[in-house]
Parts: C-alpha cells; sequence; structure tokens
DNA sequence: CTTATTTTGTAACGAAGTGTAACGGCTGGC
DNA sequence: GCCAGCCGTTACACTTCGTTACAAAATAAG
C-alpha cells in the first residue's frame, strides 16, 4: 500500500477552473497541483510524480489529445479528460487516444470526483513487476533473458513459458540480486498483503519458478534456500 | 459528424464582449478563440481554421464590413455580425456583405448561440478540403497499420477485415502500449457500462481479435494475458 | 550419536480464471 | 421477409495457483 496521498496534476488554462478543481480534490483528500499548459505539465512532470492526470482537452498551445498521446507513450498514469463536448463520438476520440475516462464540461465536482475514483480503483493496485523498472526493460543472467515489456522470458534465444506470477516473481528477484528475502516480503511485494502465519504459498511458486530455470532443483544455483530465513537470488555470469 | 469541436473566432476589439463569449460558448460545446481587430484576425487565421466567424461590426483599424467582404472572398467560412446599431438597414449592409446572420447588440447569448447554431445547420458541412487534421491517426505495429480515420486495418499493406467492435479493442489497445488493462476497464472503455460478475464478453472478443492478429493463438506476442489481472498489449518492433 | 522439532520441497487437489466453440438474438441490406 | 454477419451468452476443457499433506532436510535436544 502507498504511503503518500494520491497525486493529481489538473492541465487546463482556466484559472478558475484550476482554483475550483484544487481546493475541491485536497479537501477530498489528494494532493493537487494545477498547470496551465502542455509546456507547464512537462516542466512539472520533470520533477514530480502525478497518480493520476486530469486533461484539458482545449488548451492554448498543443491541445489535450496530443499531450494525452504523448503521455501514453511514454508513461502509463490514467488520465482523465475533460471536455467541452459530450457526445458519444467525443468518448470515442478520448479512446484513441488513451484516456481513461472522460467528462464534459460542465461537470458536477462530485461527477469527477467519482470518476477520479473509479479509475483509480481498477488500476492494478499491487502490480509491482510494472513499476519495477522504469528504466532497464531486459534484464539479463546466465542463459537467460528476460523482457519486462513483453513479459517474455528465454533462454538461449528459446522461448520458456512461464506463469504470470512466476513472472512476477522472477522480476522481484532480478530486482533485487544477493540479497536475503524473507517470505513475508516475497508476498507483500508480490500480492500486497499480510502473510498469514502457515501460508506456504512462497514455498509452492517458488518450487514452481525453480522447476523451470533451474538445471537442478536439487541443486538449486539461482534461487537458494537460506534455511529459516528465506530465499536468495544470485544472477550467475554467462557460461 | 465531425471528429473535432466546432471551432469559433470571436473578433471583437471589446474584451470584456470576448471573455463573456469564450466563456459562454466554451461552455456550450464550442473551441472558441477571441482576436480584438482585423489584424490579429488574420494573423489567427493563419495559423488555425475557424468553422465560423463572429465579428464585430465596429472595429478599431479596417471595419467589419470591410473584413466580412475580405473573408467571402478568400473562404466560405459562415459569418455571424455583431453591432451596436440595429436598424433595419444595417441589417441589410451586414447580409449584403456576405454575412450570414446578424445580431444587434447588446444581445442575450442565448439568442446568439441559437444564430450560431442555425447557421451551422444550414451549412451543409461543405468543407471536407479544409479539413485536414495534423495529427496522422495512422499506428503502425508489426506488420500491421490501423488507420483511425478510415477505420482499416492492414498486414503488409494486405487489408485485414475487423468487425468494429474488434477494431475498437485494437484501438483501445493500441492507444495504450504496454499497459495492463482489466476487463472492468476495457468494458467501461468500449461499451461504457459496468461489468457485471460474470461478464465474459471481453474475453471472447480478445479472442477472436486474436485469432485475426496473432501468428498464434497459443502464444499471443501482441496480446498477451495476465492472468488474474487483464491483458496487456506489446507493438513489436517492425520485423 | 540418536531422537525430536522445525523448516522446506513438492505432489496432489480443487477453486477460480481463461480460451474458445457453439448457439441464438439482433440488425442492416436486399 | 430472408439472409448474412456481428456479438453477447453459455458451456466445457484447460490452466493457474493457493492449500494441504506428507516426506525430506536441517537443526536442536538429549
Amino acid at each position: 500500500m502507498t504511503d503518500h496521498p494520491t497525486r493529481l496534476l489538473v492541465v487546463d488554462d482556466d484559472q478558475h477552473i484550476r482554483a475550483l478543481l484544487t481546493r475541491y480534490l485536497t479537501q477530498e483528500g489528494f494532493a493537487v497541483a494545477g498547470v496551465e499548459d502542455g509546456a507547464a505539465m512537462d516542466e512539472w512532470l520533470a520533477g514530480n510524480q502525478a497518480d493520476l492526470v486530469i486533461l484539458d482537452l482545449m488548451l492554448p498551445g498543443e491541445d489535450g489529445l496530443s499531450l494525452a498521446r504523448r503521455l501514453r507513450r511514454e508513461s502509463s498514469v490514467p488520465i482523465v479528460m475533460l471536455s467541452a463536448r459530450g457526445e458519444d463520438i467525443d468518448r470515442i476520440v478520448g479512446l484513441e487516444v488513451g484516456a481513461d475516462d472522460y467528462l464534459a464540461k460542465p461537470f458536477n465536482p462530485r461527477e469527477l470526483l467519482a470518476r477520479i475514483r473509479a479509475v483509480l480503483r481498477r488500476q492494478p493496485a499491487a502490480d509491482p513487476p510494472a513499476r519495477e523498472d522504469p528504466e532497464a526493460p531486459v534484464e539479463v543472467f546466465g542463459p537467460f533473458r528476460l523482457d519486462a515489456k513483453r513479459r517474455e522470458l528465454t533462454r538461449d534465444g528459446e522461448p520458456l513459458a512461464l506463469t504470470s506470477s512466476e513472472f512476477d516473481l522472477l522480476q522481484v528477484f532480478l530486482a533485487r540480486p544477493n540479497r536475503l528475502l524473507n517470505r513475508d516480503s516475497l508476498l507483500d511485494l508480490l500480492k500486497g498483503y499480510e502473510r498469514s502465519p502457515f501460508d506456504r504459498s512462497m514455498d509452492v511458486q517458488v518450487a514452481r519458478l525453480r522447476s523451470k530455470i533451474e538445471p537442478d532443483t536439487k541443486h538449486p544455483i539461482y534461487i537458494r534456500t537460506v534455511w529459516g530465513k528465506g530465499y536468495i537470488f544470485t544472477p550467475q555470469a554467462e557460461p
């Protein structure tokens, strides 16, 4: 679970609307920043991070549609668009551009709030692997090559089928090489919830992953057990 | 149906009126720009396109009548004239010059709105040539090429028939590359309604789309499943 | 060293999630 | 009205993954 308030960025050239939204949404528990156009948005995002962007369609300079496309290309931050147009055709335009929801002006702030919450709720809360690696989408260890974007693992170039959670687990290990990871941490990282006393699911997951990547599961070289403590992932040099 | 808001240009030297009209007409769903005289109008039109021009009769420098004549000479954009003088003679002169309608100050914004709509309705969408959008609505992934405007998909140049909802789905994916999209979001984006607990329609739609674009549906490379979460679209580099 | 206790590995089971073929209601063209 | 095609629903097979049970391994106790 996050330990900071959800950060919203409002991009609208109307000072009045920015003030209104900032006041209202702050009051609802969000951290709200407001900027007036795309250039200011870029500047703000260079130094800050948003959990959701509220984007006006009509902006001076680069317009909202174009901004949304740009945002989408470089991040997966949820977008809610505001627009004066409310017809169905607009919904499609919004979709094409990659917005998550769409609201026609004039709007009821309560409705905007509801949509923001709905979008955030739908946002897969705990996808640790997805935000694990903003930089390096491809990791190599031994004969393996893991592509985070495509969620694909290959050994010597041959694709090796992992299930979703096996992949997530491997990614968590890969991001923390040579580090002891206990079962509680792993479960928290992967599922986002507390581990109950007799939960063995991590053991089983580790066993399943080992069976796919270890040359000899009896003597694992990648994922080693530290008795009474947890597991350590040790990437091997290429053979 | 147009795929952008109707763009209005207000030419009036009174800052107050420009602000009023901009606010009011924006709220009614138009994209509104305001300039204060003929020179500014020319400048604006050099870089933008208007679907209708609202022109004050009394202007500093070149007056509204003259502007209307010039506009008429070089384009067929509809013109609504505003004037402080409300006599019949002016009305006739305004129309004679080529304006499409005429309104005396002080006017009720609602009436202006009604006249704008009436003029636009009369205008038989006769401007397809002028309407080319700067954004290329064409996306490329792998051997595919998706043209949003024509709603066409081609593979290696060969047209590939998609149904309209398959096309919509692909478009939604394409606008959100490398991003986990759960079934709730997809259904909301595509159909606009909540997903009921056992709704499998997205699964079926995804299967149908896969069968048309994936080389091997057993091992999809474009639309991958994340078990328990949703789908991720990963555009591949060109082969 | 022998035995008891704790921890781990893994096979097996079953609930839940997913792929997809088949069915049928609906719509739009003729 | 007929036909074709679209698409939501359903059914069923298959996959995934948490749980459980039990054996093996590691450690602690005697």
